[in-house]
DNA sequence: ATTCTCAATGTTGTACACAACACCACGCCG
DNA sequence: CGGCGTGGTGTTGTGTACAACATTGAGAAT
């Protein structure tokens, strides 16, 4: 039998790939968090070189990712002049948080799945950081939080098409918010303590077992979201 | 890395394609047309080679337009095997479907966008369409009509994320459904009958302005439809 | 001073050779 | 006869050089 190869953990950044879907999947991963988390801002350029000596490849594999990542919106490669991150207009970003409110709703309507004690563990500990970052205030933290807490939300539907487009939308568009929330645009203290109230309505519903409700909190919030960014 | 922003995001959005981007987009639609319209069945592999040599290129644009259609899970790569047109089971089919079905309605709700006179000139030519496919019972021709009419229920709604959304899942389970009804599972002549039909009640609903009731007959027909297919 | 030309430069896109990998069929050995 | 290794063959994945393209700035012409 071949070497099996070793389970790298998270904890070497740059290491020779396990395989080649590891290292496909890893430096996908690794750039599309990195846009989300604003390390890599809207408009900024990517450089396909750069990328490529850092996970240690070629531009090919590089060229790879960056054309999926631009499939799901997330960058724009122009020919002769860069690859950069997609921003995004007020009315493109209205009409996506539009179906964005439509598929939170679903989430409790197409194969509500009742979160199981892990799960609902998972919850309580998000509102445990949800604490400490109000504490602290930490912007970084925050988006982190916000990332988390919703993919925890995708683990109430059975509905892998439902999980797969709200991710691909979610991803779109929670980086621009964020963007106006850092530039002063939107009250991030504010915002914090709207969102810890969100997550604790968010279980309370859940520990009912009433998920119709935790959507349509969520539905509820994620419209209001969108309109003080309006008002901002 | 990541450089200062530069204001890319709006120039980009406007920008008209360029030969090579057309060369590009004609690859990607060619191919996605293919798998669609069953001329590359679910299951059966894909040669880069023969691709790039009808195409005129290498195989490296040919890899980046599969790269984007995985992204779309229309095929599936394996690394020393093949690129093979991706099949799906019962299960997945139904969520995709009942992700549809709330989709469809959404197109009456979000943005919706009264027809002008060049749309319903359109939806008229495919009535007239419809009844040729009927009269032949051609099933290539019944597959290009169904894609045409849903191209041209796209043009309903503003909301360009719903559109985007839509389209990705109609091509990804629309030629599963059309397999099982050339495979006889399905009659195929009731289906055109069918698709008649809702054709003309739809173009009536339109005629009348009330885009809601037109999207709840899609609605209706797209729920009908899977569960006629489950029943074959 | 202004505008236009054009070459220099840096980027993405393409072509091609080769590596990595999976499958299979043949033949060796027990 | 059966199991197993092993090389052959074909595929996708990667590395690399080069082409195509866009931008920029200097310099000449007006």
């Amino acid at each position: 039998m071949a070497e099996n190869p070793m389970e790298y953990g998270e904890v070497i950044a740059t290491v020779i790939p396990a395989s080649a879907k590891a290292r496909y999947a890893r430096m996908h991963d690794a750039i599309r968090r990195r846009i989300c988390l604003l390390d890599y801002a809207p408009g900024s350029r990517l450089s396909e070189e750069a990328l490529a000596e850092e996970f240690g490849t070629s531009r090919t594999p590089v060229r790879r990712v960056l054309a999926r990542l631009e499939g799901a919106g997330l960058v724009k490669s122009v020919h002769g002049v860069g690859t950069f991150v997609t921003d995004a207009n007020i009315h493109e970003l209205q009409q996506v948080y539009e179906m964005r409110v439509e598929l939170a709703e679903l989430v409790g309507r197409l194969r509500p799945k009742q979160p199981d004690e892990a799960l609902m563990a998972e919850f309580h500990a998000l509102a445990a950081r949800s604490k400490d970052v109000i504490r602290y205030s930490d912007p970084r933290a925050f988006m982190e939080l916000d990332m988390d807490f919703f993919q925890a939300l995708m683990k109430l539907t059975g509905n892998e098409a439902l999980k797969e487009i709200s991710e691909l939308l979610y991803f779109r568009t929670k980086r621009i918010w964020i963007k106006a929330a850092l530039s002063a645009e939107i009250d991030l203290c504010e915002e914090l303590q709207i969102f810890d109230r969100e997550l604790r309505d968010v279980i309370a519903a859940l520990e009912i077992g009433d998920l119709a409700a935790a959507a349509s909190i969520r539905k509820a919030h994620i419209s209001m979201s969108f309109n003080r960014f309006l008002q901002a």
